[in-house]
DNA sequence: AAAATACGTCAGTTATGTTGACTTATTTCG
DNA sequence: CGAAATAAGTCAACATAACTGACGTATTTT
């Protein structure tokens, strides 16, 4: 049996995942920091974003975090103009999230350090290198939720 | 200009990166759990076990996180005895770091789990992705850091 | 002998997650 | 119609993992 068999573990991937993931998320941790948000509020931005009208169940569902996590980080977010709610038209119980232009102009500045970072990355590199990335990244998601994320990503955006 | 210019931002990356460290990084954490250790703990461990005889500065340079916040997550590992220091032999200042056996089996059983889903992935795509997505992931890192993840990434292991 | 270094520790703070219980408004269903 | 279910919000208490700042101790370097 050669000396790197099929059962050898992947240091090397995994602390790549490690260093890239963090370096990806760092970009916009300055510009969050400016305006005292954190991560969480990125992320709650972005899918709002990437979502509009969306309901909170469902954008509990995307975080997988708690309604009283969410609750938190949403109340900043909409206190100070970046996101708005909207009773639903056909059903009143239902908080609609939308982003606000500030929102969206914001969002938009913090895709735009991490759509660089991408496309530096991919400059770099074969071409047809960025399917092969897409079906790695979407293949490392567990089986039960590739279906949603697919959806979720197989938007449109103008 | 195309509707998909080299501006647009790349949601579908961001997105699918964002799931896939959550999903890669959320194996572990059941065994974890069991144990009463975090995330923290597995990097931690990880990179002692990567490095053996890291000295704590070393450490702290590549987790980037506060002597403070190491000296908590450390101090729980060796007391549980995953991990043992060793004054340093030519300075004695020193606490050099290691995995203990049972550190080092159970730092095994987390890489074999990331290391399965990997796998898995890289099994579904053409001949030669692996070097594709690790060169993304490199690349993806801030150019200062390359040299230093490509060192720590560059070891034998067997 | 003084200064620098490696490491540890005490105290207090922040960000982000958790559980559990409860309220309000609205819709659905028997 | 009235009861039950649903969507969302809120209060309180807690856990984890990060942070800052200050200080202590052993050891090495100058």
């Amino acid at each position: 049996m050669s000396k790197k068999d099929i059962n050898s573990p992947r240091f090397d991937l995994i602390e790549l995942f490690f260093f890239a993931y963090r370096d990806f998320t760092g970009d916009p941790d300055v510009l969050l920091d400016e305006l005292g948000f954190g991560r969480a509020h990125h992320r709650v931005l972005h899918f709002v974003h990437r979502n509009p009208g969306i309901r909170v169940s469902d954008l509990l569902d995307i975080l997988k975090i708690t309604k009283q996590s969410l609750g938190r980080v949403l109340k900043q977010l909409v206190d100070e103009d970046f996101i708005c709610q909207e009773p639903g038209a056909l059903d009143r119980r239902q908080r609609l999230l939308y982003t606000t232009e500030k929102g969206t102009k914001f969002c938009a500045q913090l895709s735009k350090l991490q759509t660089q970072r991408i496309n530096k990355a991919i400059s770099l590199m074969p071409d047809g290198s960025d399917d092969i990335v897409r079906q790695f990244l979407y293949l490392m998601i567990d089986e039960n939720d590739r279906s949603e994320v697919a959806r979720l990503i197989g938007k449109e955006t103008d």
